[in-house]
DNA sequence: GAGAACTATTTGCACAAGCAGGTAAGCCGC
DNA sequence: GCGGCTTACCTGCTTGTGCAAATAGTTCTC
């Protein structure tokens, strides 16, 4: 043992700061978005990569891979948010298997509604967790990820 | 708008970096340890968490906190375990209200079977994350969070 | 252009999660 | 040492998830 195992430790600490990370984020995302308006995560975040494609429509599964979801519990998202008319399902003709997903207008303005708590939640969530020892160094590698690809400006 | 949805926009990039990173990597070790031991990444967790405490017991609520999971969800967990003969509960006398849980011997060889698994598929993820364009920043400032407070020495 | 092979989505089923409510045990003031 | 409050854990119910199988549509081969 050693070298190795030294390596793996770092992995092992490193997966278990990352995933407590997460929990913690994901949990007070979920209890906010959830009390004020009746949404979760991840139905938010299908709501945020929809309105991403602005104008655009996406194909279940490429909304699947976005929400890290399987076929079938997108399927079942998808009703959902469908039948709270925050999108709507349409097939498309050059392909007829696939089927597109767009946001209402409903939709757009309960993102635009949920928006700001969102990102409030996350901010103090984020601040809470640099005070934490086992977490601080995490928090503040985020904050110096690359800039970001946001949105891919139209240079 | 500016600097504020500047922060706000850096900060939920970071997030969704984040879930990506974590949805990777969980699924990952779920599909590997569930096929190989049965075992869930929460599963695993739980029965590290306990075999850091070599000798030691923890409570049902150290334990709902070392999963970041609820204390309903913790009790069918170490239902799930203990029917299986990974660990067992007991009350302790101080406070008869509390029941702490030890990993049996087979416990620990569960564990010590899964462990080389666990760590290869977090290794083989990690790697292919770091191919990942919009994932790499993040692994590299994994791989150098502080030492890690690894095993506090026993100092 | 008919049939095999493949892909996109939906549905049946089993399971694990959270919340709310229940019970047992400890703690406190009197 | 008896009520009242709190804490620790367990149970009923509802909901969301994944897997596997079913269905509908496309593409490729001959």
């Amino acid at each position: 043992m050693g070298i190795q195992d030294d390596a793996a430790e770092i992995r092992a600490g490193g997966w278990r700061t990352l995933a407590a990370l997460h929990g913690l984020i994901d949990s007070a995302l979920e209890k906010a978005l959830q009390a004020e308006y009746r949404l979760s995560v991840v139905e938010y975040t299908v709501l945020e990569a929809l309105s991403r494609q602005d104008g655009w429509h996406m194909r279940m599964q490429q909304l699947a891979r976005a929400a890290a979801l399987s076929s079938s519990a997108t399927t079942r998202l998808v009703s959902r948010l469908e039948e709270r008319g925050l999108l709507s399902r349409y097939l498309c003709a050059d392909d007829r298997r696939g089927i597109y997903t767009e946001l209402t207008p409903q939709g757009r303005e309960l993102l635009a509604a949920a928006r700001p708590l969102h990102d409030a939640t996350l901010e103090a969530t984020l601040t809470e967790a640099a005070d934490l020892p086992e977490l601080a160094p995490l928090v503040r590698a985020l904050y110096e990820l690359e800039p970001a690809p946001a949105a891919p400006a139209k240079a």
